[in-house]
RNA sequence: GCCCAGGUAGUGUAGUGGCCUAUCAUGAUUGCCUGUCACGCAAUCGACUCGGAUUCGAAUUCCGACCUGGGCGCCA
């Protein structure tokens, strides 16, 4: 402690800080996983673990988001105060403790805090709506309506650690490479695409709804000359799924590139998959050790393109269920092949019948087009296309769909006054995150998901 | 939306008509214990989702509601 109060104090001469009043306090305290016997001494803020009283001498561990600490309280040798204070806390109770630290052998890390002074500065009700420490494990129902307690697990938090690696990842990768972040609205006044359920909203006296994807505003900045841009933002879907890879609320990983083609946008794909795991690899292994990811498997680039007609052979070879050309692919199919496959892969050339109006086809066939969906082994992680930029073709597609072009009005505008050929792909970041950690229901890599069943917290 | 399985102390569970005054673990409270590390020991506390029905008797069977998990559909 004296260490950091005159680092302190000679930082606040040179950029002269104001007089220290509670900042103060957060300067003097130290991460617990860099309490060591080197400190001598060490105040240390955190969650009680666990008390673990022995009678003449009682331990008392202390978690923090970098490490718990021992805090070794020898009965007859510690003040009044500290023992009427680890007899009043209660567990999870926030604290700070402060006293010489020791190297002992015995102590787990090799070394223990023993207290001059122990203040309760937030005491927990008791008993816990779950257990923190993990002796009896809770249920996810459980745990999302806790999930503030439910966080403080170390391996809990390795998972949001973990996501925001990722986020990180792809940040820096669009940023490196020219990309421009967009931020593009979230209330809209209409369905981008048709197809999936939206959530209708009061505005006002007007009626709009929650953004189901970013898409038609992403190909708007294609026609602004942005050429490159890409959104990370929440997504809603108004389905009435009930499954553990389905979300009402959803974070989805955008781009939009222009003068590229769907071959192009999927090498961008390919390369940011690789680089983020990369990326976790290397700069989480803390985490993955908490959440005992011994071996970490890093995909490797090219991801084998499976034509969509080849797909459905394999999975007519190996599913009981019937199916055929043009169908979609169903989860057990999706599961076939994927184990078929092994890895990461495209399916590409889907039939143009089952995918959006603004897919485009190919020219010498346009019963299929240059659409494509990204997979992990277990599930779809991603789709994208190249898109139709050209206005009379795309409103022949809208049409041939049968939908009414002239109630595509807002999205066609921009296609009349100069638009550039375009592809683009949106990825589903939480179903990243339960991929990458083999997560058993997206849920898990969610902080506080929303469902059909769940509102709150 | 459909199908299946569930709902028992704070948490996770056992219990398929009477042996339930409901099992076990964890937890909470109190006491003992100077090297614990899922500390140990002792005592205490704490629950059958709700409503209706069947039955001499229901945690257990039936009906309805609500809630949860999983699969499917839809969707990404």
């Amino acid at each position: 402690m004296r260490r950091t109060r005159q680092s302190s104090s000679n930082t606040s001469t040179i950029i002269s800080l104001p007089p220290p009043t509670h900042c103060y306090r957060i300067l003097m305290r130290i991460p617990i996983q860099n309490v060591t016997p080197e400190c001598g001494h060490a105040e240390v803020c955190g969650w009680v673990h666990e008390v673990r009283d022995l009678g003449g001498l009682a331990f008392m561990l202390i978690r923090d988001r970098t490490g718990i600490i021992q805090v070794t309280i020898p009965k007859k040798k510690v003040p009044e105060a500290v023992l009427a204070a680890v007899k009043a806390v209660s567990r999870e109770s926030v604290v700070r403790v402060a006293g010489p630290v020791k190297a002992i052998d015995k102590a787990p890390g090799g070394r223990e805090l023993v207290p001059e002074s122990i203040e309760i500065i937030s005491l927990a009700e008791t008993p816990l709506p779950l257990d923190v420490s993990e002796k009896v494990l809770a249920e996810m129902d459980t745990r999302l309506d806790s999930r503030f307690l439910d966080v403080r697990r170390p391996r809990v938090a390795a998972v949001f650690e973990i996501r925001s690696a990722a986020i990180h990842a792809i940040n820096q990768y669009f940023h490196d490479n020219g990309f421009t972040n967009i931020t593009t609205p979230k209330i809209v006044a209409a369905a981008t695409e048709g197809g999936t359920e939206l959530f209708p909203i009061a505005y006002f006296d007007k009626e709009a709804f929650l953004n189901q994807s970013p898409q038609l505003y992403k190909q708007m900045m294609m026609s602004a000359g942005c050429e490159k841009v890409y959104e990370i933002g929440p997504i809603f879907r108004a389905e009435e799924h009930n499954t553990t890879k389905h979300l009402n609320e959803a974070t989805s990983i955008d781009i939009e590139v222009s003068f590229a083609d769907h071959l192009e946008v999927m090498r961008i794909l390919e390369d940011l998959i690789v680089k983020t795991y990369a990326y976790v690899n290397t700069t989480c292994s803390v985490q993955l050790a908490n959440l005992e990811i011994n071996e970490f498997i890093l995909p490797k680039a090219p991801f084998p393109r499976l034509p969509y007609a080849d797909a459905i052979e394999i999975a007519k070879k190996k599913i009981e269920e019937p199916i055929k050309y043009g169908d979609d692919i169903s989860p057990a199919a999706e599961r076939a092949i994927g184990a078929e496959m092994g890895g990461h892969y495209f399916i590409v050339d889907w039939p143009s019948e089952i995918r959006p109006y603004y897919a485009m086809q190919y020219e010498d066939d346009p019963s299929i087009c240059k659409a494509f969906d990204m997979m992990h082994p277990r599930m779809e992680l991603s789709s994208g296309a190249q898109r139709e930029h050209r206005y009379d073709r795309l409103v022949q597609q809208i049409s041939k769909k049968g939908l009414n072009p002239e109630s595509f009005d807002f999205y066609l505008r921009p296609f009349r006054y100069g638009m550039p050929p375009h592809a683009g792909w949106g990825l589903g970041a939480d179903r990243l995150v339960m991929t990458m950690l083999g997560l058993s229901n997206v849920r898990e890599a969610v902080l506080f998901p929303r469902d059909m069943h769940r509102l709150v917290p």
